[in-house]
DNA sequence: ACCTGAACACCGTTCAAGT
DNA sequence: ACCTGAACACCGTTCAAGT
């Protein structure tokens, strides 16, 4: 703690990401970031190329949190979890959560979450040809009510009455995997 | 035309929108807006209260864009006709599209459409207590799928692909109401 | 009533300079 | 190698002034 401040992208991103869950998204900016890292805001072109390579690394952040499925359970059960876990990430992280609609998943998070998923239709019994389609029309569930959710949508909901949509919502994900395994 | 360059809030918003389906989004300026209507940016505050009066004007303008359906179908018909206008406007305006799950829907033209899905979910046999949810996860697989398309999380795909994706949510969509109206 | 000019605090980013 | 100071073009917005 002697020592002069120090910098790093990780401090830089966790820093951006501490001020989108305070302030939101558009309080996310170079001099805010630098002004809580007690640094100049040209400080940290020096370990992020520009703002828009730190929203990805603030994109990076939130996927890693996703905790990936204990495997050993049943594919019902996998699904489900990567289901909480993206809504309990988005809840957490309402402003940064809009981005991952627009970013396309490149990172390695996500490429490992969607072989998750797919290991988990192939386990319910679906066409190998269906399984992609598949993955893309659930994430798309799940994220798409997951990104209303945390921007705002339901805002005029309760939590229990958002929490009994999301169930249902569940509950027809099992209902449309087992009518294509069927 | 021989007049003094005139303004009003319509023209402003249809600058905007011209602007964001150019450049995107973050090229919607008030500088940018004012410059393509020959006048200083200070001009606009006349006619809109702020650059957020703007935007929320922006989606009013994607809304109304949303054809209602024709009465006199069938519901299966009219509900696959709101989907198609829905995904139609996302990819005509992609920019502006993302904005709409993040400003609830509190203008006439959303509430209209809202009942417009009531009524088909009533005339398809749904208890009355269910339709309010049910319009709540079918608007958020619909907006999802459509916002996702539009902010290019499907871009790898060609737009095939991404037809085939849609007419299968929509038989989902199909399913599940029968399900539910057993 | 409607538009302009000048001004302010704030952005993202570059470049030369310090240590 | 890493941070700073000064600078630039660009934001949104306010206020007094013009017509």
């Amino acid at each position: 703690m002697g020592r002069t401040a120090q910098i790093s992208r990780a401090a830089i991103l966790s820093a951006g990401l501490a001020i989108a869950d305070e302030h939101g998204l558009t309080a996310v900016t170079m001099q805010a970031v630098a002004r809580r890292l007690r640094v100049t805001p040209m400080a940290l072109y020096r370990h992020v190329a520009n703002k828009d390579d730190l929203l990805d690394g603030l994109v990076e952040r939130l996927l890693a949190e996703v905790s990936p499925p204990a495997a050993g359970l049943p594919w019902q059960e996998r699904l489900a979890a990567m289901a909480h876990g993206i809504r309990a990430t988005a809840t957490r992280h309402p402003g940064v959560f809009m981005l991952l609609l627009s970013r396309p998943a490149v990172t390695g998070e996500a490429l490992g979450a969607r072989e998750s998923v797919y290991a988990a239709l192939r386990e319910a019994g679906l066409d190998p040809d269906q399984v992609a389609r598949t993955e893309r029309l659930l994430s798309t569930m799940i994220l798409g009510f997951a990104a209303s959710e945390a921007a705002g949508r339901f805002a005029r909901h309760p939590a229990a009455v958002r929490d009994a949509d999301f169930a249902c919502l569940l509950e027809w994900v099992g209902h449309l995997i087992d009518a294509a395994a069927r």
